[in-house]
RNA sequence: GGAGGGGUGGCCGAGCGGUCAAUGGCAGCAGACUGUAAAUCUGCCGACGAGAGUCUACGUAAGUUCAAAUCUUACCCCCUCCA
Protein backbone atom coordinates (compact mmCIF):
# COMPACT_ATOMS: atom_id res chain seq x y z
CA UNK A 1 0.00 0.00 0.00
CA UNK A 2 2.80 2.05 0.64
CA UNK A 3 5.19 0.87 -1.95
CA UNK A 4 6.72 4.76 -2.81
CA UNK A 5 7.34 5.10 0.76
CA UNK A 6 9.88 3.76 3.79
CA UNK A 7 10.88 5.61 6.78
CA UNK A 8 14.15 4.16 8.13
CA UNK A 9 15.52 4.98 11.52
CA UNK A 10 19.61 5.34 10.65
CA UNK A 11 20.27 5.81 14.19
CA UNK A 12 18.71 6.91 17.88
CA UNK A 13 20.09 8.39 21.23
CA UNK A 14 18.25 7.48 24.16
CA UNK A 15 14.63 7.92 22.85
CA UNK A 16 15.39 10.23 19.63
CA UNK A 17 15.71 8.83 16.68
CA UNK A 18 17.42 9.73 13.15
CA UNK A 19 16.21 8.66 10.37
CA UNK A 20 15.08 8.95 6.32
CA UNK A 21 11.75 9.15 5.64
CA UNK A 22 11.05 8.72 1.70
CA UNK A 23 8.44 9.62 -0.34
CA UNK A 24 7.78 10.21 -4.24
CA UNK A 25 8.82 13.50 -4.08
CA UNK A 26 12.08 13.14 -2.11
CA UNK A 27 13.52 12.15 1.47
CA UNK A 28 13.15 13.87 4.50
CA UNK A 29 15.88 13.84 6.75
CA UNK A 30 14.30 13.48 10.46
CA UNK A 31 13.65 14.79 12.86
CA UNK A 32 11.88 17.47 10.49
CA UNK A 33 10.35 20.57 10.27
CA UNK A 34 7.67 21.05 8.30
CA UNK A 35 6.84 24.88 7.17
CA UNK A 36 3.07 25.77 7.08
CA UNK A 37 1.94 27.34 3.57
CA UNK A 38 -1.92 26.79 4.74
CA UNK A 39 -3.24 28.70 1.51
CA UNK A 40 -0.42 27.01 -0.74
CA UNK A 41 2.14 29.39 0.21
CA UNK A 42 4.19 30.11 3.06
CA UNK A 43 3.49 33.70 3.72
CA UNK A 44 5.86 36.15 2.18
CA UNK A 45 8.55 33.45 0.85
CA UNK A 46 9.19 31.63 -2.26
CA UNK A 47 9.90 27.98 -3.19
CA UNK A 48 13.35 29.18 -4.29
CA UNK A 49 13.87 30.94 -1.35
CA UNK A 50 12.32 27.93 0.98
CA UNK A 51 14.95 25.95 -0.52
CA UNK A 52 17.97 28.19 -0.51
CA UNK A 53 16.76 28.30 3.64
CA UNK A 54 16.98 24.52 3.57
CA UNK A 55 13.76 23.57 3.62
CA UNK A 56 12.87 19.94 3.38
CA UNK A 57 8.90 20.04 3.60
CA UNK A 58 6.55 21.74 3.27
CA UNK A 59 2.54 21.96 4.63
CA UNK A 60 -0.75 23.41 3.24
CA UNK A 61 -4.29 22.80 4.32
CA UNK A 62 -7.09 20.74 2.75
CA UNK A 63 -9.84 22.93 4.37
CA UNK A 64 -8.65 26.41 2.61
CA UNK A 65 -8.12 25.00 -0.62
CA UNK A 66 -11.25 22.92 -0.63
CA UNK A 67 -13.27 26.46 0.07
CA UNK A 68 -10.93 28.03 -2.64
CA UNK A 69 -9.93 27.49 -5.11
CA UNK A 70 -11.30 23.67 -5.08
CA UNK A 71 -8.50 20.94 -4.88
CA UNK A 72 -10.44 20.02 -8.28
CA UNK A 73 -8.99 23.45 -9.77
CA UNK A 74 -5.51 22.77 -8.53
CA UNK A 75 -5.57 19.20 -10.28
CA UNK A 76 -6.84 20.58 -13.31
CA UNK A 77 -3.12 22.53 -13.11
CA UNK A 78 -1.27 19.35 -12.42
CA UNK A 79 -1.10 18.79 -9.09
CA UNK A 80 -0.47 21.02 -5.92
CA UNK A 81 3.48 20.95 -6.27
CA UNK A 82 3.03 21.89 -9.75
CA UNK A 83 0.65 24.38 -9.14
CA UNK A 84 2.91 26.08 -6.55
CA UNK A 85 6.13 25.49 -8.13
CA UNK A 86 7.49 23.13 -5.48
CA UNK A 87 8.83 19.75 -6.17
CA UNK A 88 10.31 18.35 -3.38
CA UNK A 89 8.00 16.59 -0.50
CA UNK A 90 4.17 18.25 0.30
CA UNK A 91 1.55 17.37 3.50
CA UNK A 92 -1.57 18.06 3.37
CA UNK A 93 -3.48 18.74 6.53
CA UNK A 94 -6.79 17.03 6.62
CA UNK A 95 -9.31 20.42 7.49
CA UNK A 96 -9.74 19.01 11.24
CA UNK A 97 -7.75 21.34 13.17
CA UNK A 98 -9.99 23.93 11.48
CA UNK A 99 -13.09 22.43 13.53
CA UNK A 100 -11.13 23.74 16.38
CA UNK A 101 -9.66 27.10 15.43
CA UNK A 102 -12.84 28.42 13.34
CA UNK A 103 -14.95 27.72 16.30
CA UNK A 104 -12.68 28.64 19.57
CA UNK A 105 -10.25 30.47 17.75
CA UNK A 106 -6.58 30.25 18.35
CA UNK A 107 -5.10 27.71 20.95
CA UNK A 108 -4.05 30.44 23.73
CA UNK A 109 -7.40 32.45 22.84
CA UNK A 110 -9.12 29.33 23.68
CA UNK A 111 -6.83 28.42 27.02
CA UNK A 112 -6.90 31.86 28.20
CA UNK A 113 -11.16 31.61 27.56
CA UNK A 114 -11.27 34.69 25.06
CA UNK A 115 -14.09 33.65 23.02
CA UNK A 116 -13.84 34.04 19.40
CA UNK A 117 -17.56 35.93 18.50
CA UNK A 118 -17.60 35.21 14.58
CA UNK A 119 -16.43 31.48 14.66
CA UNK A 120 -17.65 30.17 11.47
CA UNK A 121 -17.70 26.46 12.03
CA UNK A 122 -21.53 25.55 12.29
CA UNK A 123 -21.98 22.18 13.63
CA UNK A 124 -20.48 19.04 13.96
CA UNK A 125 -21.96 15.66 13.79
CA UNK A 126 -21.62 12.02 12.47
CA UNK A 127 -21.01 13.12 9.14
CA UNK A 128 -18.60 15.61 9.56
CA UNK A 129 -18.44 19.32 10.09
CA UNK A 130 -20.19 22.12 8.89
CA UNK A 131 -18.14 25.03 8.06
CA UNK A 132 -19.64 28.99 6.75
CA UNK A 133 -17.12 29.16 4.26
CA UNK A 134 -13.78 31.32 5.22
CA UNK A 135 -13.86 32.52 1.22
CA UNK A 136 -17.17 33.48 0.95
CA UNK A 137 -19.74 32.32 3.27
CA UNK A 138 -21.60 29.66 1.87
CA UNK A 139 -22.24 26.83 3.91
CA UNK A 140 -19.74 23.60 3.13
CA UNK A 141 -19.82 20.20 4.94
CA UNK A 142 -15.98 18.60 5.16
CA UNK A 143 -16.08 14.94 5.44
CA UNK A 144 -13.65 12.30 5.73
CA UNK A 145 -14.15 11.03 2.57
CA UNK A 146 -14.51 14.56 0.75
CA UNK A 147 -10.97 15.30 3.01
CA UNK A 148 -9.24 12.91 1.59
CA UNK A 149 -10.74 12.57 -2.07
CA UNK A 150 -9.64 16.49 -1.63
CA UNK A 151 -6.09 15.21 -0.67
CA UNK A 152 -5.91 12.91 -3.41
CA UNK A 153 -7.08 15.63 -5.86
CA UNK A 154 -4.02 18.00 -4.39
CA UNK A 155 -1.76 15.23 -4.54
CA UNK A 156 0.83 15.66 -1.36
CA UNK A 157 3.25 12.73 -0.54
CA UNK A 158 1.84 12.99 2.82
CA UNK A 159 -1.55 13.28 3.90
CA UNK A 160 -3.64 13.39 7.28
CA UNK A 161 -6.70 11.36 8.09
CA UNK A 162 -9.98 14.03 9.03
CA UNK A 163 -10.54 13.95 12.78
CA UNK A 164 -11.50 16.70 15.24
CA UNK A 165 -9.05 18.66 17.13
CA UNK A 166 -10.67 18.49 20.35
CA UNK A 167 -10.20 21.32 22.47
CA UNK A 168 -8.76 22.34 26.11
CA UNK A 169 -11.87 23.24 27.84
CA UNK A 170 -13.80 20.04 26.63
CA UNK A 171 -14.70 17.86 29.22
CA UNK A 172 -13.32 13.64 29.47
CA UNK A 173 -16.86 12.70 28.43
CA UNK A 174 -16.62 15.15 25.06
CA UNK A 175 -12.98 14.31 24.93
CA UNK A 176 -13.92 10.79 25.08
CA UNK A 177 -16.78 10.55 22.29
CA UNK A 178 -15.05 13.14 20.01
CA UNK A 179 -12.09 10.75 20.07
CA UNK A 180 -14.53 7.88 19.32
CA UNK A 181 -15.69 9.81 16.26
CA UNK A 182 -12.30 10.82 15.32
CA UNK A 183 -11.08 7.17 15.15
CA UNK A 184 -14.63 6.21 13.38
CA UNK A 185 -13.56 9.43 10.92
CA UNK A 186 -10.09 8.16 10.64
CA UNK A 187 -11.07 4.90 9.23
CA UNK A 188 -13.56 6.27 6.65
CA UNK A 189 -10.63 8.51 5.91
CA UNK A 190 -8.52 5.32 5.24
CA UNK A 191 -11.57 2.93 3.88
CA UNK A 192 -11.77 6.19 1.14
CA UNK A 193 -7.79 6.15 1.03
CA UNK A 194 -7.41 2.60 0.26
CA UNK A 195 -10.32 2.84 -2.54
CA UNK A 196 -8.44 5.87 -4.36
CA UNK A 197 -4.66 4.74 -3.63
CA UNK A 198 -2.66 5.14 -6.44
CA UNK A 199 0.86 4.72 -4.52
CA UNK A 200 1.42 8.26 -4.61
CA UNK A 201 0.20 9.11 -1.39
CA UNK A 202 0.92 7.60 2.28
CA UNK A 203 -1.63 8.06 5.06
CA UNK A 204 -1.08 9.44 8.35
CA UNK A 205 -3.66 8.45 11.72
CA UNK A 206 -4.25 10.77 14.34
CA UNK A 207 -3.68 10.11 18.10
CA UNK A 208 -6.26 12.11 20.04
CA UNK A 209 -7.85 11.78 23.81
CA UNK A 210 -6.99 14.97 24.55
CA UNK A 211 -4.86 15.51 28.35
CA UNK A 212 -6.49 12.26 29.56
CA UNK A 213 -3.49 9.39 29.70
CA UNK A 214 -6.39 6.61 29.43
CA UNK A 215 -7.65 7.81 26.42
CA UNK A 216 -4.95 8.09 24.81
CA UNK A 217 -3.70 4.82 25.11
CA UNK A 218 -7.05 3.86 23.67
CA UNK A 219 -6.28 6.12 20.48
CA UNK A 220 -2.73 4.62 20.32
CA UNK A 221 -4.22 1.30 20.10
CA UNK A 222 -6.75 2.59 17.63
CA UNK A 223 -3.72 4.51 15.50
CA UNK A 224 -1.74 1.44 16.25
CA UNK A 225 -3.82 -1.60 14.75
CA UNK A 226 -5.02 0.14 11.75
CA UNK A 227 -2.72 0.49 8.44
CA UNK A 228 -1.73 3.68 8.42
CA UNK A 229 1.41 4.62 7.15
CA UNK A 230 2.60 6.74 9.98
CA UNK A 231 1.05 8.49 13.33
CA UNK A 232 0.24 12.27 14.03
CA UNK A 233 -0.46 13.39 17.52
CA UNK A 234 -2.96 15.52 17.70
CA UNK A 235 -5.80 17.52 19.57
CA UNK A 236 -5.25 19.48 22.96
CA UNK A 237 -1.84 19.05 24.51
CA UNK A 238 -3.07 21.15 27.81
CA UNK A 239 -2.27 24.29 28.83
CA UNK A 240 0.99 24.20 29.92
CA UNK A 241 4.19 23.11 28.43
CA UNK A 242 5.04 21.35 31.15
CA UNK A 243 1.20 19.47 30.70
CA UNK A 244 2.22 19.51 26.89
CA UNK A 245 5.22 17.27 27.22
CA UNK A 246 3.48 15.10 30.08
CA UNK A 247 0.42 14.78 27.25
CA UNK A 248 3.27 14.02 24.11
CA UNK A 249 5.08 11.59 26.56
CA UNK A 250 1.29 10.08 27.13
CA UNK A 251 0.44 10.04 23.51
CA UNK A 252 3.84 8.18 22.54
CA UNK A 253 3.57 5.54 25.19
CA UNK A 254 3.13 2.31 23.04
CA UNK A 255 2.93 3.46 19.82
CA UNK A 256 3.96 1.96 16.79
CA UNK A 257 7.19 3.22 16.92
CA UNK A 258 8.62 1.85 13.50
CA UNK A 259 5.93 4.15 11.75
CA UNK A 260 7.12 7.94 11.24
CA UNK A 261 5.87 9.61 14.26
CA UNK A 262 4.40 13.69 13.64
CA UNK A 263 3.61 16.36 16.52
CA UNK A 264 0.48 18.44 15.57
CA UNK A 265 1.13 22.19 15.77
CA UNK A 266 3.96 21.80 17.87
CA UNK A 267 7.09 24.81 16.55
CA UNK A 268 8.71 26.98 19.79
CA UNK A 269 12.77 25.98 19.76
CA UNK A 270 12.66 24.11 23.19
CA UNK A 271 9.37 22.60 22.80
CA UNK A 272 11.05 20.82 19.74
CA UNK A 273 14.20 19.87 21.25
CA UNK A 274 11.74 17.86 23.73
CA UNK A 275 9.74 16.29 21.01
CA UNK A 276 12.53 14.80 20.01
CA UNK A 277 13.90 13.64 23.29
CA UNK A 278 10.45 11.98 23.46
CA UNK A 279 11.11 10.40 20.06
CA UNK A 280 9.15 12.67 17.77
CA UNK A 281 10.17 12.36 14.32
CA UNK A 282 8.55 15.31 12.38
CA UNK A 283 6.86 18.87 13.44
CA UNK A 284 4.84 21.39 12.10
CA UNK A 285 3.89 24.82 13.33
CA UNK A 286 2.70 28.44 12.01
CA UNK A 287 4.97 29.98 14.95
CA UNK A 288 7.99 30.62 13.20
CA UNK A 289 6.77 32.26 10.42
CA UNK A 290 3.86 34.51 12.10
CA UNK A 291 6.41 35.19 14.92
CA UNK A 292 8.28 36.58 11.76
CA UNK A 293 5.74 38.68 10.26
CA UNK A 294 4.78 40.17 13.70
CA UNK A 295 8.60 41.18 13.91
CA UNK A 296 10.03 38.27 15.75
CA UNK A 297 13.46 36.99 14.84
CA UNK A 298 14.49 33.43 16.15
CA UNK A 299 17.56 33.97 17.92
CA UNK A 300 19.68 31.55 19.86
CA UNK A 301 20.06 31.77 23.61
CA UNK A 302 23.45 34.04 23.32
CA UNK A 303 21.30 36.44 21.59
CA UNK A 304 18.55 36.61 23.72
CA UNK A 305 17.72 39.24 25.66
CA UNK A 306 14.68 37.48 28.03
CA UNK A 307 14.71 34.53 29.22
CA UNK A 308 11.25 33.27 28.49
CA UNK A 309 11.25 34.19 24.87
CA UNK A 310 12.41 32.38 21.88
CA UNK A 311 12.70 35.23 19.70
CA UNK A 312 13.94 39.52 19.73
CA UNK A 313 11.22 41.72 18.31
CA UNK A 314 12.97 44.15 15.79
CA UNK A 315 10.09 46.31 16.34
CA UNK A 316 11.20 47.72 19.51
CA UNK A 317 13.60 51.07 19.78
CA UNK A 318 16.23 49.43 21.35
CA UNK A 319 16.89 48.00 17.49
CA UNK A 320 16.90 51.00 15.66
CA UNK A 321 20.73 51.96 15.42
CA UNK A 322 22.05 47.96 15.77
CA UNK A 323 23.94 47.72 13.05
CA UNK A 324 24.57 43.86 13.79
CA UNK A 325 22.51 41.65 11.62
CA UNK A 326 20.05 39.20 13.43
CA UNK A 327 22.43 36.77 14.26
CA UNK A 328 25.91 37.46 13.52
CA UNK A 329 26.49 33.34 12.47
CA UNK A 330 23.72 32.96 11.08
CA UNK A 331 24.37 32.11 7.08
CA UNK A 332 21.10 33.32 5.83
CA UNK A 333 20.65 35.74 3.01
CA UNK A 334 18.78 38.38 5.47
CA UNK A 335 21.80 37.91 7.97
CA UNK A 336 24.22 38.36 5.14
CA UNK A 337 22.91 41.75 3.80
CA UNK A 338 20.64 43.41 6.44
CA UNK A 339 21.23 44.91 9.61
CA UNK A 340 18.67 44.80 12.88
CA UNK A 341 18.34 48.61 11.97
CA UNK A 342 17.25 47.97 8.31
CA UNK A 343 14.58 45.44 9.69
CA UNK A 344 13.44 47.94 12.14
CA UNK A 345 13.40 50.69 9.65
CA UNK A 346 11.58 48.63 7.52
CA UNK A 347 9.14 46.85 9.98
CA UNK A 348 8.58 50.85 10.83
CA UNK A 349 8.07 51.77 7.79
CA UNK A 350 5.52 49.13 6.66
CA UNK A 351 7.73 47.97 3.87
CA UNK A 352 6.57 44.25 2.93
CA UNK A 353 10.72 42.81 2.88
CA UNK A 354 10.61 43.04 6.31
CA UNK A 355 8.10 40.49 6.71
CA UNK A 356 9.71 38.24 3.63
CA UNK A 357 13.35 38.91 5.28
CA UNK A 358 12.35 37.92 9.03
CA UNK A 359 10.60 35.25 7.79
CA UNK A 360 13.56 33.78 5.46
CA UNK A 361 15.79 34.05 8.81
CA UNK A 362 13.26 31.79 10.83
CA UNK A 363 13.18 29.33 7.94
CA UNK A 364 16.87 29.41 8.10
CA UNK A 365 17.12 29.24 11.91
CA UNK A 366 14.80 26.33 12.35
CA UNK A 367 16.48 24.27 9.22
CA UNK A 368 19.75 24.55 10.88
CA UNK A 369 18.24 23.96 14.30
CA UNK A 370 17.04 20.51 13.26
CA UNK A 371 20.19 19.87 11.18
CA UNK A 372 22.09 20.41 14.56
CA UNK A 373 19.57 18.50 15.99
CA UNK A 374 20.39 15.14 14.08
CA UNK A 375 24.06 15.41 13.87
CA UNK A 376 23.56 15.93 17.97
CA UNK A 377 21.89 12.70 17.83
CA UNK A 378 24.63 11.14 15.58
CA UNK A 379 26.64 12.44 17.95
CA UNK A 380 25.05 10.88 21.28
CA UNK A 381 24.29 14.10 22.82
CA UNK A 382 21.61 16.40 22.16
CA UNK A 383 22.91 18.75 25.48
CA UNK A 384 24.82 20.43 23.65
CA UNK A 385 22.16 21.60 21.09
CA UNK A 386 20.26 22.36 24.17
CA UNK A 387 22.45 24.77 25.55
CA UNK A 388 23.05 26.68 22.15
CA UNK A 389 19.31 27.22 21.05
CA UNK A 390 17.13 26.57 23.80
C1' G B 1 -9.32 96.32 0.93
C1' G B 2 -14.07 92.97 0.82
C1' A B 3 -16.42 87.99 1.80
C1' G B 4 -16.04 83.33 4.00
C1' G B 5 -13.62 79.10 6.61
C1' G B 6 -10.38 77.57 10.41
C1' G B 7 -6.80 77.30 14.90
C1' U B 8 -8.28 70.73 19.78
C1' G B 9 -3.49 66.41 23.47
C1' G B 10 3.63 64.17 19.67
C1' C B 11 0.89 64.27 14.56
C1' C B 12 -3.86 63.89 11.80
C1' G B 13 -8.74 64.66 13.21
C1' A B 14 -13.98 64.34 15.82
C1' G B 15 -16.71 67.06 19.35
C1' C B 16 -19.84 72.54 19.02
C1' G B 17 -23.20 74.50 26.68
C1' G B 18 -23.07 69.82 31.44
C1' U B 19 -22.53 62.54 30.91
C1' C B 20 -15.16 65.84 28.15
C1' A B 21 -8.90 64.67 30.48
C1' A B 22 -11.90 65.23 25.47
C1' U B 23 -14.42 59.69 19.82
C1' G B 24 -11.21 57.80 15.93
C1' G B 25 -6.65 56.98 13.40
C1' C B 26 -1.24 57.32 13.42
C1' A B 27 3.15 57.37 16.24
C1' G B 28 5.01 55.60 21.20
C1' C B 29 5.15 51.71 25.19
C1' A B 30 3.96 46.77 26.95
C1' G B 31 1.99 41.95 26.02
C1' A B 32 0.15 37.82 23.16
C1' C B 33 0.82 34.47 19.02
C1' U B 34 2.39 26.65 18.83
C1' G B 35 -2.00 20.86 12.76
C1' U B 36 -2.60 30.09 10.04
C1' A B 37 -10.18 33.25 9.35
C1' A B 38 -3.35 36.32 11.49
C1' A B 39 1.57 41.90 7.37
C1' U B 40 -2.91 39.91 13.32
C1' C B 41 -4.92 40.71 18.21
C1' U B 42 -4.99 42.89 23.39
C1' G B 43 -3.77 46.62 27.04
C1' C B 44 -1.56 51.48 28.28
C1' C B 45 -0.89 56.25 26.23
C1' G B 46 -1.65 65.08 29.88
C1' A B 47 1.04 65.60 34.89
C1' C B 48 1.45 63.84 40.04
C1' G B 49 -0.50 59.49 42.85
C1' A B 50 -0.55 52.41 44.56
C1' G B 51 -5.54 54.26 44.67
C1' A B 52 -9.51 57.43 45.73
C1' G B 53 -8.25 61.75 43.73
C1' U B 54 -5.81 66.46 42.74
C1' C B 55 -3.89 69.77 39.21
C1' U B 56 -3.01 71.81 34.25
C1' A B 57 -5.47 71.63 29.46
C1' C B 58 -8.99 72.57 23.35
C1' G B 59 -4.57 79.93 19.56
C1' U B 60 -4.29 84.46 23.41
C1' A B 61 -7.05 87.61 26.69
C1' A B 62 -11.48 89.18 28.78
C1' G B 63 -16.62 88.05 29.44
C1' U B 64 -21.82 85.47 29.72
C1' U B 65 -23.42 81.15 32.66
C1' C B 66 -24.55 77.21 38.47
C1' A B 67 -21.50 75.00 34.32
C1' A B 68 -17.59 76.67 28.27
C1' A B 69 -13.33 72.96 23.80
C1' U B 70 -18.44 74.30 22.79
C1' C B 71 -21.75 81.08 23.44
C1' U B 72 -19.96 86.68 23.19
C1' U B 73 -16.08 90.40 22.36
C1' A B 74 -11.14 91.86 21.22
C1' C B 75 -6.51 90.42 19.58
C1' C B 76 -2.84 87.05 17.08
C1' C B 77 -2.06 83.43 13.27
C1' C B 78 -3.53 80.20 8.94
C1' C B 79 -6.44 79.06 4.46
C1' U B 80 -9.96 80.00 0.23
C1' C B 81 -12.55 83.29 -3.03
C1' C B 82 -13.38 88.39 -4.90
C1' A B 83 -10.87 93.16 -5.94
Amino acid sequence: MYRNFRFDIIGSWEKSRLGVLETPHGSIKTPAFIFCGTKASVKGVSPQQLQEAGTQIVLSNTYHLFSYPSSEHIKKRGSLHKFIGWSGPLLTDSGGFQIFSLGHGSIADEIKGKRSSTATLVKINEEGAFFKSYWNGDLQLLTPEKSIEAQQNLGADLIVSFDECTPYHSDKKYTEQSMERSHRWEKRSLDEFMRRNDFSQALYGVVQGGVYGDLRKRSVEFANENPFFATAIGGTLGASKKQMYEVVEMAMEGLNMARPIHLLGIGGISDILKGVELGIDTFDCVHPTRIARHGGALVKSSYRNSKNREHINLKKSEYAEDDNPIEADCDCSTCRYFSRAYLHYLLKANELLALSAITIHNIRFMNKFMDEIRKGILGQNLNDVRNKWC
